[in-house]
DNA sequence: GTTTTTATCCTAATGGATTAGTAGTATACT
DNA sequence: AGTATACTACTAATCCATTAGGATAAAAAC
């Protein structure tokens, strides 16, 4: 999947919280200093050619949908960040989370019940 | 801290991994197809302008260094995934390991221990 | 000492993302 | 109907990262 640009992203972050919009409801979404509308419009147009999103037509104006999940795209940004800076071991990213205390003993005991309340399965 | 363009990243990379290297060794350890010297040159000098990296003259030659440490844009690279995807909560990045089953009940054990085992400082 | 190599410096060309203007068209309003 | 409004289509301008050429100078090779 094609990495998506700064601008990009923004509107898909935007995209994937609306789950549906149009152009006016996106701009409404992003942070000021807002782009102008016709800026936006574009830049849909863009992320739709490159298959991102699609639309549907109601009377004359468009209503724009993601096509791909925010979930497969921020697996694409983990493995990014695992692959650049955790020898893409997720391990290590966890370890990273511990030496700076980002994460603590409660927090980790709490996620290690969670993956042996969803082991069995069988 | 700025962030730094793709290909930026990469000879940033390069210039951590070798701690010091002149325009040739970064060449060298550029991935195929290497960009052309003058080009590499051109973007370490920018680096330099943008603070990122220094040099010392060996002669004629200049041989140069990182100023930011690997580690301080790691973390910007951390904080800025977890903002975009994760809430800004280490714990949900875990617990999303856990789910993508990147991450098993014993790494996690172990990391428990390193956290107990660094734990007692006082 | 002349030629070849290896650097830097400066600067222009390319390419892609982003910005936004103008034009055209359909609907809404009075 | 006639004017204002709201939207898309098209396209030009700008910005910034990236690329690399040509000029020049120092050092190395012969």
């Amino acid at each position: 999947m094609k990495k998506l640009a700064k601008r990009q992203e923004e509107i898909m972050q935007a995209l994937w919280h609306l789950q549906e919009a149009f152009i006016k409801d996106v701009v409404d979404a992003l942070p000021e200093p807002k782009p102008h509308y016709n800026t936006v419009a574009t830049m849909v147009k863009g992320l739709e050619e490159e298959g991102f999103i699609a639309h549907r037509k109601f009377g004359n104006t468009y209503q724009y949908y993601p096509l791909i999940s925010r979930e497969s795209y921020q697996k694409e940004a983990v493995d990014d960040l695992l692959s650049k800076y955790f020898n893409s071991s997720s391990k290590n990213l966890i370890a990273y989370f511990a030496k700076e205390e980002k994460i603590n003993e409660a927090e980790l005991e709490e996620i290690l019940r969670m993956i042996q309340n969803q082991k069995p399965k069988p």
